[in-house]
RNA sequence: GCCCCGGUGGUGGAAUGGUAGACACGAAGGACUUAAAAUCCUUUGGCCUCACGGCUGUGCGGGUUCAAGUCCCGCCCGGGGUACCA
């Protein structure tokens, strides 16, 4: 092979220059991609007689802005694993495809009037370039893309599988609503154990009179995907409704808009009924305890007990949850959410005027300024009194906004003592405060001087009655038991986790296959899947603000009207990795075969920004899907790496204030300066070329410099990688300088996966040296290939095995960084020795190949291969190349290490002893003294006490 | 506030309780070159010393241990999650 000329930038004079190169990553590295895409390397088959590894990446939702260096950072190791397990020799699933529907293409839409799709498809393309160009070893033909028909079609069957079910919690799973019907004309409502909403009972006799529109209202109050009246999170500038995990701070997380709380009809998924099941799974899962426990936390699961309070004078319970049920003593007045259905009634008409306008106050009150104002009480007694059932004592009833309606009973009873927010109500209404618990070993105090209040669940009850004395724990459980032999309440558990809103009031998402009669919604047969989205005349809500899809032409069925809202974001993420088991299927969501042999994925890889979206909506939906008998598994994700963020490294110039003249980094403090942001790619390793700075923007274009030696060094700062903080290093230019296997191998050797860490450009050019170094363990020096079969060293074989050893363990832990770092100690090594044998360069050839495939193809292939080498057979270590007869043992004293001394291994700990006192230097470090004790770890340490 | 995860040279980072700083970048010096690029060699935690060598050192303060970056207790700082969830 001839050495070949090729074009490399020069930063000094900052043109591309020809120089002789050995190693031709621009010609090799297209080639294989074309072979492998030719050759349909890496299809999967769905039958196989080998072992099955499936290896998830969280798909992307394919920007206008391109990928830049963070979004293949996951993917890059996903990729390794992959081709590392076929090595092994496993039939590897490993797809990609696109979460296609999403706001910016949509907002695109509104404001130029392209169709999202046109839009979409061209990120799309733009994406897969730039993904092809890294050499990933995908399946493509298993693509998704969510805003597909062919793909949407099962997501819509699946919303209709949602509604055709009903949650039993007898038998702890989804069941087909014809079984609860069948309950109903035998039993009517009565004993039914379903996770459903509240309605009136009925007898059998009552449901078989009922009118279908009747029965069909009934029945919306059981389905899993049902339409109702809900509170929801209404974002006007967006024009939508929002999930509560799209919602941060009472602003959307999208666009950072304010969000309101709007009593809107809307579809929505009954995920809560499967709250305890999406907690107990988590225990079975390879997760982080960060993710699990971000889980744990969203889903929210709280123990305690309702207690039914009388009201003075009203034949009305009020029912309160609490989970301490042990402070009930301790009540000293009840607040009420201020849209909680008993305010009306609860109201004396002396204090109706100030409900009224504190119920209009809280309603103008945006979400945003009720999170911000926690702090601030504010509440409005009704006049109405309630008892305490174990004491008997009347108690004030308020209502508060501190207090909400969609959690518990959207009531409490509010003990100042021990709650902080009570006692921060109480204060504020001058409302007794009584103690009841005491901290273990004080003495009670009076509470009117306390500036807090005791919120622990440690100590022991005081001035409570049956209680009194008991502790914590044990007064929970003896309440709970009093109050349910009284017949009071009941222990009960309380989730957090609500049902998800699925309405979107948008154009770019799924349309719902529904159409309504006489107000209410039915599901369109199965045949007429998928229910294509259809044209609009604009991408806006119509002048009656109905959403965008109100504007088709005959958008109906049969003459009735077809659902006008589409489907939120996470309704084509939550089962995509079913699909790619067998995505090319016309007749189902995917076969039985497909998914009894793929099951569920063993390795996701994937951002943490979606632990308490997607991650949970996936489960939730593969849960049902295993309860209707589609999935094979319970949970989806076996095992899951949250890769970390890649930051930017921005660069800073600094311009003197008023003037255009830029200061030097060092120089700065001396003058009054302006920072600003300057684009990396006019920066090399903090030097400013300012000739292109000057040519960047026609402001600069006279811009003068103050110097450091000659150069002008700019600042810099770690911070998001965003277009607008001219950081963003995308990997095409990579790929471009360095090639695909040199920006593999660096945003491995970056650091461990999981952690944040910053983009700096200036470290490649390290993997790149060992990619070429490898190189010319193969050729001599003029780039000839020249590999020798003589038989290897011991010294060589050394330095493979333990290579082998050290890449084997660091793969199976997902510690890739130490694996690229092996990889160079191990060509350091041979090239010292000068080794180019065979017998030790082939097998590294196949060791290298998940992470810098191209070039081990190339070796391969020069090596005298056939076939690719990813099918390749993963070389295996012996232990017996590794073992040593000698130790350098480290020898300290009192711990500090003074001198090493080499030592047979097999050495008697009481000659190693022996060894060591009567080494020269240890009688130095001895100062004379006798050694207390010698600490002997045979192949370790020697440790020597004084 | 609560719950997680972190804190190691100029930088990214390595280290089953057993030689802290592997590997790499950067920097400095040198070789080759008309010059540059590429490549190679040397040095590179801090302090003291011409050197040999010594002291010190993994956010801070304690503790356990023959031995602590690693384990325990108490703080400080950074990142993430969550927040009137009763």
């Amino acid at each position: 092979m001839l050495p070949c000329h090729l074009p490399l930038f020069c930063y000094l004079c900052a043109h591309y220059i020809n120089i002789l190169m050995d190693y031709n990553f621009r010609e090799i590295e297209p080639k294989w991609q074309h072979r492998w895409s030719e050759d349909k390397t890496f299809r999967a088959d769905n039958q196989s007689s080998k072992p099955k590894y499936y290896v998830l990446d969280m798909f992307p939702y394919p920007s206008g802005a391109g990928l830049h260096v963070g979004h293949p950072l996951g993917y890059i190791a996903s990729d390794i694993v992959s081709r590392y397990k076929r090595l092994q020799g496993f039939n590897v699933l490993h797809p990609m495809g696109y979460d296609a529907y999403g706001l910016p293409a949509e907002q695109y839409a509104i404001q130029t009037g392209t169709h999202p799709e046109i839009t979409t498809n061209k990120n799309i393309d733009r994406y897969r370039e730039q993904m092809d160009k890294i050499g990933f070893s995908f399946d493509w033909e298993r693509e998704v893309r969510t805003c597909d028909p062919f793909y949407y079609k099962w997501t819509q069957w699946t919303f209709i599988q949602l509604f055709n079910h009903w949650y039993n919690k007898s038998s702890n799973k989804a069941e087909p609503v014809s079984s609860l019907t069948g309950y109903f004309e035998t039993n009517g409502s009565n004993g039914i154990n379903a996770a459903a909403d509240l309605h009136d009972p009925f007898t059998a006799a009552e449901w078989n009179a009922m009118t279908e529109k009747q029965q069909q209202e009934i029945l919306m109050n059981y389905r899993i995907a049902y339409l109702s009246d809900s509170w929801v999170n209404w974002c006007a500038e967006l024009g939508t409704v929002l999930a509560n995990d799209e919602v941060s701070n009472g602003l959307s997380v999208r666009g950072g808009h304010p969000v309101e709380r709007k009593l809107m009809r809307q579809w929505s998924l009954r995920i809560s009924a499967y709250a305890q099941r999406l907690l107990d799974g988590l225990d079975s899962l390879d997760w982080s305890d960060s993710l699990k426990e971000i889980q744990k936390n969203w889903i929210g699961r709280s123990e305690g007990c309702e207690v039914s309070f009388a009201i003075s004078g009203l034949n009305e319970k009020l029912k309160v949850f609490t989970t301490r049920p042990d402070t009930l003593f301790g009540v000293t007045f009840m607040v009420l959410a201020p849209e909680h259905d008993l305010v009306g009634m609860l109201t004396k008409d002396e204090y109706r005027d100030a409900i009224e306008s504190y119920l209009a106050w809280t309603k103008n009150r945006s979400e945003r300024e009720r999170m911000t104002e926690v702090k601030q009480v504010s509440g409005q007694f009704t006049g109405s009194y309630a008892v305490n059932p174990l004491t008997g004592q009347e108690i004030p009833v308020y209502i508060a906004d501190y207090v909400l309606t969609g959690y518990g009973t959207g009531a409490i009873m509010a003990v100042p003592g021990h709650d902080s927010r009570d006692f921060a109500f109480a204060r504020h209404f001058n409302l007794p405060v009584v103690q009841v618990v005491c901290r273990k070993g004080e003495e009670p105090s009076d509470p009117s001087g306390w500036l807090e209040s005791y919120d622990s669940k440690e100590g022991v009850m005081i001035n409570s009655g049956f209680i009194t004395g008991m502790e914590v724990k044990e007064a929970m459980r003896a309440t709970i038991d009093r109050i349910e032999s009284m017949g009071l309440g009941r222990g009960t558990i309380n989730f957090r986790l609500r049902d998800a809103i699925f309405s979107r009031q948008r154009y770019w998402g799924e349309p719902f296959p529904v159409y309504y009669k006489e107000g209410m919604p039915y599901m369109l047969p199965e045949t007429e899947l998928p229910l294509r989205l259809p044209a609009v005349n604009a991408y806006l809500p119509t002048a009656m603000g109905e959403p965008p899809l109100a504007r088709a032409e005959n958008w109906s069925y049969n003459g009735y009207p077809l659902e006008t809202n589409t489907m939120p974001g996470f309704a084509g993420s939550s089962g995509y990795y079913l699909r790619y088991m067998d995505a090319s299927n016309p007749d189902a969501y995917f076969s039985k075969e497909a998914v009894n042999y793929w099951r569920n994925v063993d390795l996701y890889i994937g951002g943490a920004e979606h632990a308490t979206g997607h991650l949970i909506y996936a489960r939730f939906w593969n849960k049902f899907l295993y309860d209707i008998g589609m999935a094979a598994e319970q949970e989806p994700f076996r095992k899951l790496i949250n890769q970390g963020m890649i930051q930017g490294r921005s660069s800073l110039v600094y311009r003197v204030t008023g003037t255009n003249k830029f200061v030097s980094l060092g120089l700065k403090d001396d003058y009054e300066i302006q920072e600003i942001h300057v684009d990396i790619s006019l920066v090399n390793n903090d030097i400013l070329d300012t000739e292109k700075f000057r040519q960047w923007r026609p402001d600069l274009a006279d811009a003068e410099f103050i110097l450091e030696d000659g150069k002008y060094h700019c600042g810099h700062e770690v911070e998001k990688m965003s277009k607008s903080l001219y950081n963003v290093q995308n990997p095409d230019d990579l790929v471009e300088r360095y090639g695909a296997d040199t920006l593999r191998l660096y945003e491995m050797f970056l650091g461990p996966l999981e952690q944040s860490k910053p983009w700096d450009t200036k470290g490649i050019e390290g993997t790149f040296r060992f990619i070429r170094k490898f190189w010319k363990l193969f050729h001599d020096r003029d780039n000839n290939f020249m590999v020798s079969d003589d038989a290897a060293t011991d010294a060589e074989l050394k330095t493979l095995h333990k290579t082998i050893k050290k890449v084997q363990e660091d793969v199976e832990r997902f510690s890739f960084n130490t694996c690229v770092a092996s990889f160079m100690i191990c060509a350091n090594e041979l090239t010292d020795l000068k080794c180019n044998k065979r017998s030790v360069l082939e097998p590294l050839v196949v060791l290298l190949s998940p992470f810098a495939p191209h070039i081990a193809e190339e070796l391969w292939l020069l090596l005298g291969h056939k076939g690719s080498v990813s099918f390749a057979c993963l070389p295996s270590f012996d232990e017996k190349y590794l073992v040593e007869s000698t130790f350098e043992y480290p020898v300290s004293f009192n711990g500090k290490m003074r001198f090493t001394m080499a030592l047979p291994l097999d050495m008697p700990v009481a000659e190693i002893e022996k060894a060591v006192l009567a080494n020269e230097k240890t009688l130095k470090y001895l100062e004379g003294k006798q050694p207390r004790k010698m600490i002997v770890v045979p192949g370790k340490i020697v440790n020597i006490v004084l």
